[in-house]
DNA sequence: GTCTATAGTCCGATAGAC
DNA sequence: GTCTATCGGACTATAGAC
């Protein structure tokens, strides 16, 4: 702080995204965002790994809010139950800014490079999870479908609560995803 | 043919394999793998779009392996059995080759970007498998969890299989894994 | 802050198969 | 002639090295 104008992640995420929206991703170049943000590369990649992560920093945040909400789960949680749970935190967050997590949802979706980032990023973060799982004493493979099958349920629910103008909540639809869930695995 | 050596892709993949395990894929530029192959560079990006596709041509088999078999599965076959039964008859493509599918495995659990790119070919098998569901008249959100679900029994089954030198087969695996699902979405 | 290696694209040329 | 596979060289942007 000090010297340079203060936020300067912050000012290049908002450029990147702007830039990504009004022209797609692949035809933005990073000299493009920090001539925006009125920066140089050099300080881009000092921010952010590469090109694509610009859009997804922040994100340990939410893997620590899923990691210690497993953690503290009452004991006789099941291994789903908490990581459902611990996701239903994760989506509060999302619930909060529903326009922006649309609008960043739409590059994604127009640009495999951004999914793979972002397959990438869910999976750290079921990972993660499942870690904590272990840490409580479930057992593999318990451990690692549970977390898996959590993230899926989450990412079915993410899309219809995106995709759809509709009035249901992020949440409602984690426990309509996992309901569907539970039948169809039962069945 | 005839002026040029037949199987420029193969001579590509294998020589890129072989690069990557002996230094690394980061390591390793497209210039030296084009060299051991006796090519140019050029003819690299005409056969692969990216390095890193150059490890995952031809699973495009693989999904259409998957997709066939949901289409022609019995009527009464419940949907994640249907997802499953498909998984089936794609691993015992690994199974007939599980050293080199384990090198494969080695070189990409050393690389993120090679990370990214496989979850984004799992993703896309989870896509059509749930497509082909949904073909026969399986409706979202089950098509789609079903799908998923049976995507998150392989990648556990599957990293068993290579991690551990035990003598079962990945097809155990994957119905002990579907075993333990079950067992956590009931409980 | 500058410099450089490498990935990946574009246009065109060429050589054989059919 | 058409189709397909290779090669040549110049070019840009990313990303990392100095």
């Amino acid at each position: 702080m000090g010297r340079w104008e203060p936020g300067a992640r912050e000012r290049l995420q908002r450029a990147a995204l702007e830039l990504y929206v009004e022209r797609g991703f692949e035809q933005t170049t990073v000299a493009e965002i920090t001539n925006r943000a009125g920066l140089t590369e050099r300080t881009f990649f000092r921010h952010f790994a590469d090109k694509r992560e610009v859009l997804f920093y922040g994100q340990a945040e939410l893997l620590e809010t899923g990691v210690y909400a497993i953690a503290g789960a009452s004991e006789t949680t099941a291994p789903l139950a908490a990581v459902v749970e611990a996701l239903q935190l994760i989506a509060a967050r999302f619930e909060e800014r529903r326009e922006s997590a649309r609008q960043r949802q739409t590059v994604i979706a127009a640009n495999p490079g951004l999914q793979e980032r972002e397959l990438l990023k869910l999976a750290s973060l079921a990972s993660a999870m499942a870690d904590a799982l272990r840490g409580r004493g479930v057992a593999e493979p318990t451990a690692s479908l549970a977390a898996e099958a959590g993230v899926a349920v989450f990412k079915v629910a993410f899309e219809h609560w995106i995709g759809e103008p509709g009035e249901r909540t992020l949440s409602d639809l984690i426990r309509d995803s996992l309901d569907h869930l539970r039948a169809a695995t039962a069945g």
